[in-house]
DNA sequence: TGTATATATTTTAAACCTAAACTATTTATA
DNA sequence: TATAAATAGTTTAGGTTTAAAATATATACA
């Protein structure tokens, strides 16, 4: 590998990467906004409590609050609010855990499940419908430049 | 352009699709939440509010409520009270426009202004170090991958 | 002119989200 | 054992976000 990038007579790097995260940002808001609304109309539904649900989905024992708030990404808090109302609609339980006090588990329910398996055909549907303009190739390819730049993304988790 | 996509063996298209997907969505949110942070602790500020400065700068004369909601794709409503609270900070001001007695208009002050020179010099020196792993070829190639993804949504912008 | 429709914006209600403070419990350790 | 530190979770305060309703003004057009 060079150590030295030679770039002086076009964009200094540090620009391309800024018109790169902003484009990056700005299709992913447009995806998001886009599925948000398809889950509003086809299922009366949100994208975070559906991101629930596909945690939980790969996770039949169920997750603490803890983990999935670490899954998502989200605050911890964040998590308590929208299990409160999942609960509530008996999409998921959260149940004391022998031994732990403290911890709870959280659950998909059977209608919980049965839900996220319709929602996420549509949603797989959606999102090949979306991005139908990149290829199978195109796609492979931007997974892994991705995954490069994650690589260097502060905190490293184990995955 | 062939017709038929020949994917039979490997992953389905729509598959791989969803797998870029979800690895954008996390890729943005995970570079989101590290400037979000950054935002907070260097400049005592939030995304949203840098993300007004940065459009209102790029249009000098200001932008109309409206405008300004569309450039920055959220809600109408949202606006609002962003605006509302960069007014009382002396970052914007939101004058009457002559002739339309509905609209406003929205504007960097000279505050403003250097305040916004400050944060983007910034943010660009964090967003360098982000996508650091990514060098400038690959971004462009990126950059050529995500316009060709924005192709298909469903409403086309004009810019 | 009068009325319908469109436009610009705010308000509202409900959900989402974070960081920080807090409660309760568990674990480590002196 | 007693105390400190860590862990699991909720609560709180404040900001963000959307969709929908409401308000005010402007435009189209019969």
């Amino acid at each position: 590998m060079s150590r030295v990038a030679i770039n002086s007579a076009a964009e200094p790097t540090a620009k391309t990467r800024l018109r790169l995260w902003l484009k990056l940002l700005k299709l992913s808001r447009q995806i998001e906004g886009e599925l948000r609304e398809k889950f509003r109309v086809d299922f009366l539904t949100t994208l975070p409590r559906f991101d629930v649900m596909a945690a939980l989905y790969r996770f039949p024992k169920g997750l603490l609050m803890n983990e999935l708030s670490e899954e998502l990404k989200v605050s911890n808090g964040n998590v308590t609010g929208i299990v409160d109302r999942m609960v509530n609609d008996s999409i998921v339980t959260r149940a004391p855990v022998p031994g732990d006090r403290r911890a709870l588990r959280v659950k998909l329910t059977d209608t919980g499940k049965k839900e996220f398996l319709k929602q996420a055909s549509k949603h797989e549907d959606w999102v090949d419908t979306l991005l139908n303009n990149i290829s199978a190739n195109d796609a492979e390819l931007m997974i892994d430049l991705v995954d490069k730049a994650f690589s260097n993304t502060s905190k490293e988790r184990s995955e």
